[in-house]
DNA sequence: GGCCAGTAGTTGCATATACAACCTCAGTGA
DNA sequence: TCACTGAGGTTGTATATGCAACTACTGGCC
């Protein structure tokens, strides 16, 4: 088949296009927003879940938001580095345990304000359908 | 407020933690189908562009891809070594032109192989309203 | 006890991503 | 003509991402 008929097949149906293209436009708002505060989007989806947890292992955060482990510890070093959370061995069992420093807290706290702007940006992009229609997409992502 | 009460705030309705899981999700079902022809998704989506318009700017695939420019430049430079599209002077006006080689339309053919794959297999993740829905939240940041 | 499978984590390598700063060039306007 | 502006492109720096290969450790199982 010609190279352009399948292109065009391509470009009009496929789905990994669009969600690639949204998640640099989306991401690029909350990275806007969270800038002046020093972190990252994705660091602050991983203190997120470090936040809800209170303790939690790598392992158990990466399966949460389906990041590699390799991706996860270099990420969790700059943060730590960063002096927003530490890495202690587990009390129980194998593995470590990642907590919020006061330092972090503090950090989460203030950026959560700049996430809020940037959240209030992306449901005006979207639209309250099409919000709800990416959190059902993901939920059956994670149903599998 | 408390880290924890924002935590929960947040992982209850962040839009972008959403749409960052599930572009890693759904990047790595096409990154699986066309790791044996040794091209990347995110390479693809490219590919997909210059195919289609047959010769364009960088700029302009970085617009229609929502892409930075400095991204595309280092993007292009790999397929550009790997022979699969050349990079010349534009012969109307300023800039430059990409168009794709033989050995990258030969690829960019074989690939779709594995693309049809991958979509049928993110159609089932997702289901027929999940792509529809995705696809509509995607036109409306276009719009913008 | 000793072997073995599975989990957790790190490191090497390669690519993807973007901001900031910079260079170049074309067109524009005084 | 010359300064200026805006577009296109590259490079420095930093983070994000994942696969492959490796180490370490923990639980069974014989």
């Amino acid at each position: 088949m010609a190279t352009d008929s399948i292109a065009q097949e391509i470009a009009n149906d496929c789905i990994g296009y669009r969600v690639r293209m949204l998640n640099r436009v989306v991401s690029r708002v909350y990275d806007d927003q969270l800038r002046p505060y020093g972190v990252r989007f994705s660091q602050m989806n991983i203190l997120t879940v470090v936040a809800l947890k209170g303790a939690v292992q790598p392992a158990e955060v990466g399966r949460v938001l389906a990041i590699e482990k390799s991706t996860l510890s270099r990420n969790v070093r700059i943060m730590d580095e960063n002096g927003w959370l530490k890495s202690e061995a587990s009390a129980s069992g194998t593995g470590n345990q990642l907590r919020l420093t006061k330092k972090g807290e503090r950090l989460y706290e203030k950026a959560a304000k700049a996430w809020r702007r940037a959240q209030e940006q992306v449901e005006a992009m979207l639209g309250q359908t099409g919000v709800a229609s990416i959190a059902a997409a993901v939920k059956r992502t994670r149903e599998t």
